[in-house]
DNA sequence: ACTAATCTGATCACTGCCCCAGTGATCAGCACATTAGT
């Protein structure tokens, strides 16, 4: 019976999950971007906005193309550990600067955003490019903002699940969160 | 094959309340994250 449950969810979310189109960057895109990456790797909130108007591009683009690089940065330059970019945290101790530098404002979501965000979750905890797009029209927040919303969502039900695996609620909501698939296991 | 998109878990930063819990933002990923579009 729980076997055909789930198999019910998943196919639900499977049918509903679709990706954010492939973005292209144009060459004149890749050199800026480039550009910046080669003497600030980390840039900040008004930098990649900056970029973004620059470039003609969204700033949570720049943001992903910046977190992929890093990744495919620091893979290269493994076996050069003394080539390695700084962590964010050791740039901070490095330059008080960096403190006060720019993070991207503290989204504050009122009680019926709240409310909308969790009936989705509940609904679908991966919801798709569409969805997202649906919902953050829906209540007004960039899109990018509801994705961060669920990441951290899940994140926090998952290391939360894995801490008390016995836990046992009579709350409906709780009960359908606490049985989360990860993508993979949908598969 | 390359790389944008996504996911997970850890941590930072800030708020509201009184020392710490809650939560949004950011980051790395180490038998070198995985998935999927071009």
């Amino acid at each position: 019976m729980a076997d055909r449950v789930d198999m019910q969810y998943i196919q639900r979310i499977l049918k509903t999950h679709h990706r954010r189109n492939h973005t292209k960057f144009t060459r004149e895109q890749l050199k800026s971007l480039i550009n910046v990456f080669n003497y600030e790797p980390y840039p900040n909130y008004t930098t990649r906005q900056k970029l973004a108007l620059e470039i003609n591009m969204e700033e949570s683009r720049i943001q992903i193309w910046f977190q992929n690089r890093r990744a495919r940065h620091l893979f290269e330059k493994r076996s050069k550990p003394n080539e390695a970019l700084k962590s964010s945290q050791e740039r901070r101790q490095d330059n008080p600067e960096e403190r006060s530098q720019v993070r991207r404002c503290h989204t504050y979501y009122n009680t019926s955003q709240l409310c909308t965000l969790k009936k989705a979750f509940k609904n679908n905890p991966y919801p798709g490019i569409e969805c997202r797009e649906q919902l953050a029209k829906e209540i007004g927040v960039p899109e990018l903002r509801i994705q961060v919303w669920f990441q951290n969502r899940i994140s926090r039900l998952l290391s939360q699940v894995k801490e008390d695996p016995e836990e046992t609620t009579d709350s409906e909501t709780e009960k359908q969160e606490s049985r989360v698939l990860k993508p993979h296991e949908m598969r």
